[in-house]
DNA sequence: TCTGTTGTCAACCCATCGGTTGAACAAGGT
DNA sequence: ACCTTGTTCAACCGATGGGTTGACAACAGA
């Protein structure tokens, strides 16, 4: 899971940080600010951090003590490319080819059972 | 890590899914055809299409013995929905309240220190 | 300089994940 | 009734994830 696209998607599917990236669209905040609505250890809100920074949705600017965290919404358009991208495609597929792909399955041929590779980056 | 969207997030987290999940938008594909680019075992795909079973992303039909996988691209309106509205703030803010904020920082007051708290749900 | 605040690092625990192998099951084809 | 094909289940393994506690670093203010 090195891939920053990786990162990212795992970065969001936990809901605390899903919650600190909401609350830090509407401001920044320090971490012990961000940590305030979770019954978690301090510590373990500054790990969420860690995560979402790895994944550059977050900054951190060392600012006297306090490490004021910045959200960088750039990242999201990464996500939305890769969803977008996708939905398209299976959107058209869904509307336009369903009468031939209801024929291609008549046909289907085990013998020639092609495993479609494609692109699939 | 109950709720959908998460379990979504997490779903697309690992690449050899985020590949299948792109190679479904062109055709459906069954269990055997999807594992093919793969070296992996074929029961770890079994898996990875149960991850992906349990994030709603994908459907499986039982027809004969083989049980055709299909991609149910609405799940992705979930994904899209919550980024788009996070995102959709922060580049307000971003935009909107640059000069403000600018100002801020100019009459940054030690005093005053303001964590700029707002509403912190 | 001593103290308090803010945040991170390190070690540990337990649950989950992605992978393996081996066995089982289900539905055709012959 | 077989055997083959397609797929899943079960048990296990090493790595990672989210949480904890305890110690420590960095700076502000007295």
């Amino acid at each position: 899971m090195t891939d920053q696209l990786s990162r990212v998607f795992a970065a969001l599917a936990d809901p605390t940080r899903r919650d600190m990236v909401a609350r830090l669209t509407e401001a920044d905040h320090t971490v012990n600010d961000l940590a305030a609505p979770y019954d978690v250890s301090l510590q373990a809100v500054s790990k969420h951090l860690k995560v979402l920074e790895e994944a550059g949705l977050v900054t951190r600017t060392k600012e006297a003590q306090r490490r004021p965290v910045h959200l960088e919404a750039e990242v999201f358009d990464l996500m939305t490319r890769w969803i977008e991208r996708y939905r398209r495609q299976a959107e058209a597929r869904y509307t336009a080819l369903d009468a031939v792909l209801a024929r291609m399955q008549d046909a289907d041929d085990p013998s020639t059972a092609h495993p479609q590779e494609g692109t699939a980056s």
